[in-house]
DNA sequence: CGTAACCTTGATTAAGATCAATTCTCGTGG
DNA sequence: CCACGAGAATTGATCTTAATCAAGGTTACG
């Protein structure tokens, strides 16, 4: 079983699932296509890190990625997970047009995959910059992209630096629940099934990473769980977390 | 003294000063005064609030102003402190143009002014986006705009939560003072004289804001300011710090 | 010169990190 | 099928940083 073989060719079908790349004509796909290639990563592979050179944006396939600081101890903060057809890496090439064409971009975090079998995207800098010039109407797209990630890091930071690890933790936990609700209704309406209702959800991603991502460690995290548990707001078994009182898990982390 | 009278009228030439209009013509100059309007606030004055409905984007033309959230239990978080010609408040604009046209959107955040005589341009949104639909160059800057902000945003995000607060207050005094230094060669260079050199810079907010902007509070500040201080890294005296070890600062601040 | 806003300093407390020791889980190979 | 071991997660004891509470001191300004 080789894995080059079966490495599947990219099509313009491929891209159109991509938010930013949905109103392009199949031409300006092909386009895109013809100066960006394919890259797999198993967990825990590094796809760019801090201070590189800048090659490209890159675009999550399948799997998922983090992006993340690192102290100078190594304690490592997670800013964002991407999961499948988000980009990421994008703003080096708006926040100067002049270095990017000089080879003087550098990545502005570390990005790794968190999953297995993650496969990503990567669309060159430099033709896509000139790319754009003639294809002005995906700026709008980059623009409703750049200013959705403001707002999530606004309100990453505003979590961080005026709640509590118990509220920060209630408030992912409450989001991903809701998440998992409407991926679930997803799947519901796309494969026309009933998929029994539930009150569990899967964590998509290890504990360690979660307490990488709200700005604590795993001993803390796990100590905050049991807290969240004795006030029997929620059941943590493993992965699996079940919502046993949703009203007051909203209600307290906001 | 009638402040009304005193109140000046906007003119093209103000726009121009603003990286985001500096390439327009004078015509689109003119057209995007017709749809905006000017504001003085004095010091603490609120420009607008987190979750009030939208109206458009601002810009500082004079002062500075603050961007923060607050905790439930009152403690304030500076994300952003805007001095002159920087925009803020345009990410709804962008997050969902339906929102905006709705009277959907909400500002994301709280804005007041933090110094007496600030004055700001108001950009009504809805005109401006049949505006920027037809002047999709600006549409570049505006990327290049919310890039640097990602930017900042996540080297906040890497301080808060990987950094103690003597190392962020350390970066803060280090980065102001390689700004006072720049502000002061500009001027140098615009008016063409030569000013005395010197190691003393004078912050440019107030300690209260300074804590709020460096996650933490004042009395904490002032304990961070004086290690520092017995450290023969910095000498304080109110709003003046004198840089003693510029070499160990930086060190230090990274 | 009086007062309010701003700032500093000290004592105490609390949240969460660190260190250390188990326990749990799960894949692998005998 | 069980034993083993590695990585993941839990739990406990202790320590550190920074917040809170409380009291003075400075400065600026009418």
């Amino acid at each position: 079983m080789e894995k080059n073989i079966l490495q599947k060719k990219l099509t313009t079908d491929d891209l159109r699932k991509i938010h930013l790349f949905s109103d392009l004509t199949e031409e300006e796909l092909t386009k895109i296509l013809s100066f960006s290639r394919h890259k797999k990563a198993g967990k825990g592979d590094i796809l760019f890190f801090d201070t590189e050179p800048y090659f490209g944006f890159h675009c999550v396939l399948e799997g998922s990625v983090k992006l993340y600081k690192i102290s100078g101890e190594g304690r490592e903060h997670i800013v964002h997970i991407m999961c499948p057809y988000s980009t990421f890496g994008e703003v080096p090439v708006f926040e100067s047009f002049e270095d990017v064409i000089n080879d003087k971009a550098v990545y502005p975090i570390n990005a790794a995959s968190i999953e297995d079998d993650t496969e990503v995207l990567i669309v060159s800098a430099k033709p896509f910059l000139s790319f754009m010039k003639e294809n002005t109407s995906i700026c709008f797209k980059f623009l409703s992209t750049l200013s959705k990630r403001l707002k999530v890091l606004n309100n990453h930071i505003e979590g961080i630096t005026l709640h509590d690890i118990k509220r920060r933790l209630a408030k992912y936990i409450f989001e991903e629940f809701e998440n998992s609700k409407k991926r679930k209704a997803e799947i519901e309406r796309a494969k026309k099934i009933k998929l029994k209702s539930t009150d569990s959800f899967e964590l998509p991603i290890s504990k360690y990473d979660l307490a990488a991502h709200l700005g604590t460690i795993i001993e803390t995290l796990s100590r905050t769980f049991k807290k969240l548990q004795d006030e029997n707001l929620i059941d943590v078994s493993g992965k699996k977390i079940t919502v046993l009182d949703l009203k007051e898990l909203k209600k307290y982390s906001q």
